[in-house]
This record gives structure tokens, sequence and C-alpha cells, in this order.
DNA sequence: TATTTAGTTTAATCGCGATTGAACTAAAAA
DNA sequence: TTTTTAGTTCAATCGCGATTAAACTAAATA
């Protein structure tokens, strides 16, 4: 593969990355940083490579990274007056620590529904009660799996 | 429990419900509308009396039911002039299916992103496979949780 | 047929987050 | 000490989705 090619690869997958991380809720530069830094050779950056790749203000490098940074996704290593951030690797089940973090509020919101249920065997009632019993049934296979993984 | 307190605990339930569906994407008023179908003691609910009840005007109820009937999360029924709405009950693997697609997506962008590396060793190339494998098995996991439920 | 009613359409507005540009600060370099 | 450089702060702007109001349509009712 050209060098050439491989950079404009590079670009187009850190538009992808970016795109992904916008739709999970993230500013899109914060996506299109996460994409250079996971995407690019070298894999440590300085703030001025950033913008520079990127074409984006330093003001909002500066906003940005500064929150990555704050929520444990990037790091950041002071070497003189320079900046170089790079991806942290996380543990990883952060992902699946989400989604059920998302699944207990589901639960709770529909337990508390049904509490508040006159009839407890309404066609609601029963279907969430459903859904709570399929949520806890995950979690329960969720746990063996973490415990798998965590002992190889 | 009174009457009142119940009509109460359930203006704040559907606020609850509003609140999370709009933190995974959805418009504010669908998540209300979505909460109100969810809670209310009649669960099939005519045009006027989600919008009296949820205080919104006419023109965002019918955008918004419009959507979520096309999204087959709202399901109508027609009645001489009138439209009647009422929570249409999903397979309940729906929130599953969502999680497995992001996950899909994500294992694409990382293996994208591993074919495009000069040095397949490199710290995040290493991190990005463990990631992979770790989806993977959860996909396998999930596969055989699914058809458990299936043949309850 | 004339009237009322249920719901749709659409132009206008509102609010808000993302982004920028430019002034500013602090520290290294000269 | 003066100058240069790296990054920060913040006011202003831009763009966009959500929401509304009001005119409009179609169908039931009188």
């Amino acid at each position: 593969m050209q060098d050439s090619e491989r950079l404009s690869g590079q670009d187009q997958l850190i538009e992808r990355f970016g795109a992904y991380f916008e739709s999970i809720g993230f500013q899109p530069i914060a996506g299109r940083i996460i994409g250079l830094l996971s995407v690019s050779d070298r894999e440590e950056l300085s703030f001025d490579e950033i913008i520079n790749r990127l074409k984006i203000s330093k003001g909002s490098a500066s906003v940005v990274l500064r929150r990555l940074v704050s929520e444990c996704r990037v790091a950041v290593v002071e070497s003189g007056r320079r900046h170089y951030y790079k991806l942290n690797q996380q543990n990883l089940f952060e992902l699946l620590d989400e989604f059920e973090r998302m699944c207990d509020s589901v639960r709770y919101l529909l337990n508390t529904t049904i509490d508040l249920k006159t009839d407890k065997e309404s066609s609601n009632a029963k279907y969430f009660n459903q859904i709570i019993n399929t949520i806890d049934r995950y979690k329960t296979n969720m746990a063996t799996m973490r415990q798998a993984v965590q002992t190889i």
C-alpha cells in the first residue's frame, strides 16, 4: 500500500470515527480527535499536530481536549512547553458498563411504572415484567462473562 | 394510594421516561409520549387526550406520533374520525439488537484501523484486537442467551 | 348541502450546543 | 529583559433541531 493511499484511508476512517462518536453523543470534534489518535501511525500527537491535521481552531481543540482528558478518554503528557495526547486505553468493559447502567435505569422506570398501575395484569404491566426478567437474565449472564474474561 | 397521588406520580414518571429517551436520542416530546402511553391506566389514548395531558401543540403531536408509528414504537388504531395510540410491544430483544449493531460498527472501525496500521504490534493495534475479541465473545454469549429465552 | 371536528402542513421562532477568532497568560528561549 | 511560543479564555456567531401557531384539508355529522 502506498503512503498516500494510507493517509487518505486514515482521513476517511477519522470521519467515520467522528460520525460514530457523534451518534453516541460526543461533540463532532471530540469524535474526530479520538479517531485521529486511534488511526494515526504515531500514537502520541502534539496539540499542533492535532489542529493542523483536523483543521480546527486552537479554541475548540483546547476545550474538547480538556474534556476528553477529564473523562479519561485521552491521556496527556507534558514535555517542555508542549502537550502530547494519546488514546487512553480504558477498561475493556467500559462500553458494557455504560450499557448496563442503561439497563438499570430502564429496569427502574419499568418497576416504578408497574407499581403505579391499578391493574397489575394490564397488557403493558405484563410486557414490562417480561422486559425486567430479560434484563435480569442479561445481567447475570454478563457477570459470568466478565469473570471468565478476567481470568484469562 | 389516592388517585391524586397516583396521577402526580404518573406525571413525574412521564418526565423521567422523557429524560431517559431524550438521553438516547429521541425528541423530548417523543419520550414523553412513550412515557404517557406506558404509565397511564388506560393504555390506548386518543390524539386529544395526549395533547391535553402533555400540554403540547397539535403540530408537534402530529409530527412526533407519525414518526413513532413509522418506527414501530407506537401502534395506531383508527376509529371513526379519531386516532387512538398505544405502545407497540416490540420484540424483547429490540434493546439488545441496537446494542449489537453498535458493537458491529465498533468492530468494523477497529478492524479497518488495524488494517491501515504500518505497525500491527503498536500499542493501539494490540488494544483494538483485545476489544474485538471481547466483542466476539459477547456476541456468542448473547446468541446463546437469546435461544435460551426463546425456548422458555 | 352546510357545518363541525380531527388531524396535517408549513412558515416562523426559539433555544442551545458547537465552533471560531482574537485577546490574553504564562513560561521558555534568546 | 525582551521576545517568542503554546495553549487558554471568552464573547460572538453559526447552524440546526424542536416547537408552535395558524391556515388548511378531509371526512363525519346535522
